[in-house]
DNA sequence: CAGTGTCTCCCCCACGCGGGGGAGCGCGTC
DNA sequence: GACGCGCTCCCCCGCGTGGGGGAGACACTG
């Protein structure tokens, strides 16, 4: 396993906490993004625990440097110190397979080693959660605003980028039928242009 | 523990796996959402295995509803048969604890259901991982973009749904000015208009 | 049967938006 | 000092967009 973290006492205390398992190894330890990917390729380690933020070249762009420069490349736990850091979505996009607080429980910071070890699960701390349904109720509010089916086609259509009139063409209407619907959804989410509709759209995961 | 699916084959299968379980009990099966709820109010359930396709309301709709009039709602653990199933975002966004593959093997199923319960965790099986990755590679296509910071702001305000004057108000300088940023991320980010600029930093996880 | 809702199409009009061009200023680099 | 670059501001122009109005066809329901 190797830590990539750019203060050196969390280093110390996650090697002391792994260390102390028979079945976890700390091979090295890195303080930044370019040293974490430089270590990888000479280490090979089969786990990171990536730091978000650290100097050169932070957590999410080297989890994203690894996973597509790397062959075979090692397991990557994000680990950050805010439960309310945005950055969830990003480092599982970058392709980190799992996500930790490092105010966890030291037995929930190994147990969450040992799933992403074994098989290739991610598991969310419990403050995580509440990223993934942060926007919660909104969808009740799209789902609610009552749009209907056609309406709902236009919606998602305008959530790909499409002019009214390439929607036009994809339904096989009129450009001023696809007007009308637009407008429709707009007053029905109450929102003012087809960018906010777009990202109402997003917002309420109906994309 | 309540079980809700529409196919008997499928809760009779899951009861026996959980009821071979000394610390695990099934109190009751669902065959539809309407059932769900009702008997998550009845019942009082501290877990639920919610199956996302189902008569009269689906899964989604249920945990919705149960997460947002239930007191002191059950951890909700969604089971669904595809991993390629679009609904893991918003099955998390209805407020669910947990997402997992019908296929799962019997330990992993249990395994989940115990994390559920004991912390409030979230575990993902494997294949999901591809969904919350799935829109990588352009996130790097974003950033490398080479969006300057000045235009990273522009294109955080258009992706809130602002207009160019209201852009340039937050931003202390003039429409004009923030049209040349907005062409200019358009022009980076090579599409079309607005809406697809805040598509593409939604895609990428920039927002 | 009448009423409601949805989908379709049309009109006019104001305006935000994006594309084209140019230009001055401060900054750091070579 | 010259140069590149980012930030700022301005012009004109075409057009997609959104708001206002109306209207006919069809299906479903009370």
């Amino acid at each position: 396993m190797l830590l990539a973290d750019d203060e050196e006492l969390i280093r110390t205390g996650l090697r002391v906490i792994i260390d102390a398992e028979a079945d976890l190894e700390v091979v090295g330890e890195a303080g930044d993004g370019v040293d974490a990917l430089e270590m990888v390729r000479r280490l090979k380690p089969d786990v990171v625990l990536m730091d978000v933020r650290m100097p050169t070249v932070d957590g999410l762009e080297a989890t994203e440097r690894i996973v597509s420069t790397v062959a075979d490349p090692p397991k990557i736990l994000v680990v950050t110190t805010f439960d309310n850091d945005e950055y969830v979505y990003q480092a599982l996009r970058a392709g980190a397979d799992g996500f930790l607080l490092k105010r966890a429980r030291p037995d929930r910071l190994l147990e969450a080693i040992r799933v992403v070890v074994r098989g290739d699960s991610l598991l969310f701390p419990a403050a995580i959660r509440d990223l993934a349904t942060r926007h919660r109720g909104r969808p009740s509010a799209l789902r609610r605003a009552g749009l209907t089916e056609r309406e709902e086609q236009v919606l998602r259509l305008m959530a790909t980028g499409r002019t009214n009139a390439e929607i036009a063409a994809e339904l096989y209407v009129s450009a001023e039928t696809v007007k009308t619907h637009v407008g429709n959804v707009l007053g029905k989410l109450r929102v003012r242009d087809r960018t906010q509709a777009v990202i109402a759209a997003y917002e309420s995961g109906f994309v």
